[in-house]
DNA sequence: TGCGCCGATTTGTGATCTCAGTATGTGATC
DNA sequence: GATCACATACTGAGATCACAAATCGGCGCA
C-alpha cells in the first residue's frame, strides 16, 4: 500500500487540477466513498447497488466498479454472495481482533511519530484537538468523527513511514460504519480525555507515554463499542443512514 | 479486508465449480497475478500493460483492470505518472519500514497462533519445512519462495484472526518482486534455521518463543535482503522476470 | 388468510467501443 | 551523423452494451 492514492486520497473533492496531473473521476469517487464510511453515509451489512451508487454520483458505473474494487480490497467493503458489497457487520470477536491489530499498528505508528514530532505538529494537533472538544459539547456526531480522525492521522502522518498508513487507514474503514453506528445510541459515551495526555506526553517528549496514551485511546473506544453493541443485543440498531451523503438505496 | 476473498484466494487454479458458486474469471485473474508476483513473474518497476496482461490470459481488459485495482489498494502494485501500474521498486529506508511492520504484525499473528497450535498444525508446518529444506538443497528458488510463504502463511492462519492475515499478505505482496529479484544474485543466502527453532518451540507451547523466532527470521531477511541490494547500488539488477508463466510484456 | 409460482426488474460481470494523452519510431533536414 | 518533427501505434479511462443470474413483486390457488 504504498502508493498514498491507493486508498486514501489527499481529500481533494473539487477539481483542483492542478499541474499536468488530469483528475480522475475515479479518484473523486474514492474520496466520497471514503468519507462516506467514516461519516455514516452507509451502515454495517447495507448492500450498496453499483448503478444506484454511480447515479449518486453522477457517473457510469465504471469508476464506481473500480473504487468497490479497492474497498473491498481494503476490507472497507465485503462482497456478499451474488457479488454485491456492503460495509461489514462486525461481531464482538472480530471487533476485539480489529481493535487488537489497532493497539499494535497505531501504537507502533504513535510512537515512532513521536521521536519525529516537531513543535509544528504539535501545535496542528492542539489545533484539531480543540475542534474535536467543540463539537463534543455539541453533540455533533460527524464532528467527533472527522476531527477524532484528523487527530489520529496527522500524528501518524509523523511517523514518516508510508507502509504503515495505508494498514491502519484500512482498518479504519473497516470499523467506520460500525463506529458511527454505535455513536446513534445515546448512551455511547465520546471520550477524548486521552488525547490530552497525548498532547503533554508529545511536548514532553516521552515517547512510550505517547504510545501508552494511543493504546490507552483505542482500548477505551473497544470497550465503548462493545458495550454499546452487546447491550443491543449485537443486532442491528434501528438507524438509518445518512441520506444527505449519497441519496438513498 | 476481512472477507478473505479481497485479496488472498485459495489459489485455486482449475475451476473447482463446486457447489452453487460460481467460477468469476477475475478471481481466477486475481490467484494468477498473485502467485506471479510472489514467484517472479513480474520485476519491480517493470510496467504492466492492462491489454497485454488481458491477453496473457485470454480475457477481455475488464476483469484485469478489477484486480488491478485490488492489488494496487493492497501496495501490490503502484501507479506511474500515466495511469500504468508497476510492483514497487523498494529502496532501503522504504524496506526497512515494511520489514518492522513485518516484525510487528507477523510476531503478534505468531504468537496468537502458537497459544492455539494443535498437534496436527505443527505436523503440517513440519512437512512444509521439510519440503522446504529439500527446496534449498536444490537452488530451487520457486520452491524456496513458495514453501516458505507456505510455511509462514499456515502458522498465521492459525491464529483465528481474519483481520490481521491480510494484512500481512498485502505486505508479502509488496516486496514480493524484489525479494525475488534478490535470490537471483548468487550470493543471496537462504535461510531457514529459524524455522528449525519456531518448530521447537511450538511443540513446547513456548508462545513468545515462537514470536522471537518469526521476528529473528524476518530480521535475518532484512539483512540479507539489505546487503544484495545494497552490494549492487539499488540498481536495478540486470535479470529478466520469468516469461513461462505470463509471456513477456 | 397463507403459501407458492411466475414474470418483470434489477443485479453484477464481462466485452466492446470511443477518446484523449503518451510513447514510439521513422523520416527529413541541418 | 546527429537532431528535430511528424505520423503511427499504444496506453488507460470512461461509457455503453449484452447477458445471465438473482431478486422482488404480484397474482393465483389452497
Amino acid at each position: 500500500m504504498q502508493n498514498a492514492k491507493a486508498i486514501s486520497t489527499p481529500d481533494l473533492d473539487q477539481p483542483p487540477q492542478k499541474k499536468g496531473e488530469r483528475r480522475q473521476v475515479h479518484e473523486h469517487v474514492l474520496s466520497r466513498m471514503r468519507r462516506g464510511l467514516m461519516v455514516g453515509a452507509f451502515l454495517p451489512g447495507q448492500v450498496l447497488s453499483l448503478r444506484k451508487l454511480a447515479a449518486g454520483l453522477g457517473t457510469s458505473p465504471m469508476p464506481v466498479r473500480e473504487v468497490l474494487s479497492r474497498l473491498i480490497a481494503a476490507g472497507a467493503l465485503e462482497e456478499t454472495a451474488n457479488g454485491s458489497v456492503a460495509p461489514p457487520r462486525l461481531g464482538p470477536d472480530k471487533l476485539e481482533d480489529l481493535f487488537s491489530v489497532r493497539e499494535v499498528l497505531e501504537g507502533m505508528a504513535a510512537e515512532m511519530a513521536a521521536r519525529k514530532a516537531t513543535p509544528a505538529l504539535i501545535e496542528e494537533l492542539t489545533a484539531i484537538n480543540t475542534k474535536l472538544l467543540v463539537a463534543i459539547e455539541k453533540r455533533d456526531i460527524s464532528g467527533c468523527l472527522s476531527f477524532n480522525q484528523e487527530f489520529h492521522f496527522t500524528l501518524y502522518r509523523g511517523c514518516g513511514s508510508d507502509v504503515i498508513l495505508p494498514l491502519i487507514e484500512a482498518l479504519w474503514l473497516q470499523f467506520g460504519p460500525t463506529m458511527y453506528m454505535s455513536l446513534l445510541v445515546p448512551s455511547m459515551p465520546w471520550n477524548a480525555a486521552d488525547h490530552g495526555a497525548i498532547l503533554d506526553a508529545l511536548k514532553k517528549g516521552e515517547h512510550a507515554a505517547v504510545k501508552r496514551g494511543i493504546v490507552h485511546d483505542i482500548r477505551t473506544t473497544k470497550r465503548a463499542l462493545l458495550t454499546v453493541l452487546g447491550e443491543n443485543g449485537m443486532a442491528d440498531l434501528p438507524f438509518a443512514a445518512r441520506s444527505d451523503l449519497f441519496g438513498d438505496f
